[in-house]
DNA sequence: CAAAAAGTAAACTGTACGGTGTAGTGTTTC
DNA sequence: GAAACACTACACCGTACAGTTTACTTTTTG
């Protein structure tokens, strides 16, 4: 909107304060994080926290709606599609996986797990509303590839939280487990493609069989048992 | 061994106290706990807990040992198999499914998770040697169907951790995050079998379309490229 | 430039916690 | 039944933390 004018000193020191308390939140957690310490890092006195926050908790609050909000963008764009089915998927997906191995969103669903056990009505944005399937827009871009028929669907929920299981589960688990540093972006990539092409392998239409060395005979009654629609109890 | 000679009142003594230490720290967490709490619900002295256990962080060692010691069970036996493939996989998962969403073990994976950030030499046992595909016991399961034939698999690795993604990935994510409340045998069996299709789609073998209603003509090329080797960066 | 608003430093309150010390009571074992 | 051992109750130490108070300085604004 207006061209940036200068933030002033309260603004600055409130974003320090969120800076701040994001970081110490992230690789301490709640509990571990006291308020002076978090104060320090911000170079901020205790007083000016107290005058922003009422109380730890409301900035744990702050801090956690704001990571929210940043996570909500990620639902709306499922980008355009020149490619192929294969190629389009992969490129979404890598694109919302580097967003969920990012260390510091990583660290933020550590904090709200956390504190979810704790005090379940701190984050409760987390948990309200939406599935994570939805947050990602995997619902939106399947229903985009069922309308060109490029995809056979019995049941978009099903079929959404499988692409979730194959191309983010096993990484984004390992991830919030610390089960191994970084992975490389290559590797990311190889492991999110595996995991499309088992998903084509059923919800593929033949259509679809672009560029692919020679394989004429494949599927056609993949779809022919999809069931699923109970969710829940 | 022998036949239960009656504990003395120290082992009960100790076992009450892993016992209420372990019920609180699924509950509140680790910080959130305290020693006095522990012996409180354990009808124990807080010198008496001090004698088994030299700090609290050992206390946490030895309650998490001890799960990880009964999940370490599940690795072994992968059940033998009369049924075809398809229900063979789907009852091997939903018995291991079972104990992920045990609401007991969730707890204790959210505690390791919490603990790992602010403490990683704790709880390292969640981390060394073996993966969760391992753990589950299903590269086992995928070697055997295999060996008979009834699945055509490049890389063990990578298929293990698709059916990992595909079977566990979304519910045991729910589960620990506390999405929704418990969920129905019935319908976790559904999307184990949904899942188990989607993974068979991929990499079953044509000799095992065994009482589908109709579709001869599947497969055959689905291993054709399955490339991933390398792991890690 | 003067008044209002916001920030600072530092001491302080009350509580909670991890861990120890002590003196005495119950339990096991020979 | 007595010596060795484990359990109990309870006071205690030092530290840490959320949040407040006070007295003072800086920034913003009209």
């Amino acid at each position: 909107m207006e061209p940036d004018k200068p933030p002033t000193l309260t603004e600055r020191k409130r974003a320090a304060i969120l800076r701040a308390a994001a970081e110490s939140f992230r690789h301490e957690g709640f509990l571990a994080t006291s308020t002076d310490r978090i104060a320090e890092r911000a170079g901020v006195s205790k007083r000016t926290l107290y005058n922003h926050f009422p109380s730890k908790d409301a900035l744990f609050d702050a801090v956690i709606e704001g990571y929210w909000a940043r996570l909500q963008t990620l639902s709306q764009p499922p980008l355009p599609s020149p490619q192929g089915i294969e190629d389009r998927l992969v490129a979404f997906a890598c694109e919302r996986l580097q967003v969920l191995l990012d260390p510091e969103v990583l660290g933020i669903f550590r904090a709200v797990m956390t504190e979810s056990m704790r005090a379940p009505e701190l984050s409760r944005a987390w948990r309200r509303d939406s599935s994570y399937e939805q947050l990602l827009g995997i619902e939106t871009i399947l229903d985009e590839e069922s309308a060109h028929g490029r995809l056979l669907i019995a049941s978009r929920e099903l079929a959404a939280s499988q692409l979730w299981g194959l191309v983010f589960g096993g990484l984004f688990w390992s991830g919030v487990m610390h089960l191994h540093g970084q992975v490389s972006a290559a590797y990311r990539e190889q492991v999110v493609r595996e995991g499309v092409r088992t998903f084509l392998a059923r919800y593929g239409t033949p259509a679809e069989s672009v560029g692919e060395p020679a394989s004429p005979n494949r599927r056609k009654a993949a779809a022919s048992r999809q069931a699923a629609k109970g969710k829940r109890s």
